[in-house]
DNA sequence: TTGTAGGCGTTATCAT
DNA sequence: ATGATAACGCCTACAA
């Protein structure tokens, strides 16, 4: 009788196998599985033996009928950024040595489409999750965070208590660019943020907060009058629009701090089409120091904010929380500018 | 009684609630919802309401236990390459209106980790497993896909009747790369390849068929002295240690052919510290046809192997198997080359 | 400390 | 065409 339904599943080592192998009950077996209480060291040596030597592998599926499936989610809107490249590292190392296995979900940019995916995560009866700058955000996803530990990136919830969030101090990103930047003596300084096309507030925002910074650092450093933001929307077209318009018009700013490295590699390229050199005519900065910065070509002034501090945090956080941590916790890690040639008068 | 390990999962509506909802029995609903024979129209259509209508959704762990989990695992070894990114694209699109859900697992180049990532998705019960340049390759990998379903992009095994394989025709792509190179008159074509880390035939490789067709249209246009394959491992610092020994070396090749995209960037990156200029000192041109090839500094000319198309053949292959297709598909895409500055002379 | 006996939500077999 | 019910592999209250 085939119950696999394509008829090709190798037979299973059940926990039964390995009770039986071992001369023990099975729920001896399942209290050495999850490392619980009650066991002698002599028991669990020879549950260990044998599941060792029948190669037994708990399943997941029947796991996640009555405990945990030791499944982590995560949800990626934007994987093209290099960035989340670095948080995903971060995240793998963590959970290396662990039973845990994190598995990433693309939502692409809509937030039906990221709705979707969180409900097929909690469908599979995934642990917890890690949900990388969610469209999601304010009580539905206190809401939903009830339902489910989440370690939130890339959000500022610094009041939240149902569930941790992980970020850079964004707002302190932006404001050491701009004092590096007016330490280069460069005092018409705009910004090239995101369209916010996102319900929520501007403070929760990754974006939001690099732009409250750099108003805030203009305007300490007496450059109020040239406080500029121009915001674009997360498109190819509309970027390189919106960038050869500020460049072209009437008066170009001398420096650009735009929000993500992405965004600055597209300013660069368009001001290399105009003819205009870097940093001469225009200076470049990004954020997420990615690897692209260091290329001769790009040569990029940026800043690092640690993805992969950032993943572990987020893995360890959410483990936390699963074994069953109430309080909310908010890390947060110190950004520094890198220096290049983009940003640096000669 | 908490059942859930964390007291928090909210109450589940089980197929039990929805028949009894309907007034209907369990094993009708469950047919409803593997749209298996023997429903009426009538008993179909209660039965969507009542689910409409409860906002019932199937559990898949419960599901994995009997049937399948409508999961499909996706395993990526290298996410720093956008080329993936494009292809996840495809995988995405062509499910977005089925009950299948890919999710990622990522095995940072090592093949133990891969190994263990493909265990960790098999214990999940994933109906199958799209293999994206996996290291796994040869008899164990036949193995495997007599134990799951199994589609495999960025390995060609034309032979293979265990698995669909999903490629574009490197061998051609490379072709059409030193042609074009010909045609702008350069003769001192090199080839920046990949190290052989992984076991496997060179033949079975994406980068051992880019050698091949490299080769093969360098003797064939009469540039046979000329053919120069030098390889590097997929780290940085490697890539760039062996840019610079080619770009300094005695006789600089004219045109360099880099097996992929990241590495032509890096090239441009070297040629640009040595303040070589593109393409009249150096002709660069890549593969995979990545969005970083459009921007203005790097100017790229690439090879286009379409990632999304590519993708969406994975998934249509996978579901297709999954559904008990027995013989073994070979997709292969035609690549062309999409012509930049960086090897057009002027 | 160890074992026994349900039960988790679903599928699929076998009656009706 | 529809329904009753025995698995699937694991976890856990409870008994010993």
């Amino acid at each position: 009788m085939d119950l696999s339904g394509n008829g090709r599943r190798a037979q299973r080592v059940t926990i039964r196998d390995v009770a039986r192998d071992a001369g023990v009950s099975v729920a001896a077996v399942s209290k050495v599985l999850r490392e619980a209480y009650g066991v002698s060291d002599a028991l669990r040596a020879k549950v260990r033996d044998s599941m060792e030597r029948l190669g037994y592998r708990p399943l997941a599926a029947a796991r996640g009928m009555r405990g945990q499936t030791y499944t982590l989610g995560v949800t990626l809107s934007d994987i093209r950024n290099p960035f989340f490249t670095d948080l995903m590292a971060g995240i793998n190392a963590a959970l290396e040595r662990t039973q845990y296995q994190p598995l990433v979900g693309i939502s692409h940019s809509t937030s039906a489409i990221e709705a979707g995916l969180i409900e097929s995560m909690m469908d599979r009866q995934m642990d917890g999750l890690i949900l990388v700058a969610p469209h999601l955000t304010g009580a539905p996803l206190a809401d939903l965070a009830r339902r489910i530990p989440i370690v939130v990136v890339g959000q500022h919830q610094p009041n939240a208590t149902e569930f941790d969030t992980v970020n850079n101090d964004d707002e302190l990103g932006a404001e050491l660019v701009v004092r590096h930047l007016a330490e280069q003596s460069f005092a018409r300084i705009a910004m090239l943020s995101l369209a916010f096309d996102r319900a929520g507030s501007v403070e929760a925002t990754v974006n939001g907060r690099r732009e409250t910074g750099y108003r805030r650092a203009m305007a300490g450093l007496g450059l109020k009058q040239h406080i500029n933001v121009v915001r674009a929307a997360q498109t190819l077209r509309e970027i390189q629009t919106t960038a050869r318009h500020m460049l072209e018009g009437p008066n170009r700013p001398e420096a650009l701090f735009c929000w993500t490295d992405f965004v600055a590699l597209e300013v660069i390229s368009v001001a290399t089409e105009l003819g205009l050199s870097i940093p001469d005519d225009l200076a470049v900065v990004g954020y997420d120091n990615t690897f692209l910065c260091d290329l001769a070509q790009n040569d990029l002034t940026s800043v690092d904010q640690s993805g992969e501090t950032l993943g572990l945090q987020c893995a360890r956080l959410l483990i936390e929380r699963i074994k069953g941590r109430g309080e909310a916790q908010h890390f947060m890690v110190k950004p520094r500018v890198v220096v290049r040639a983009s940003s640096q008068k000669r």
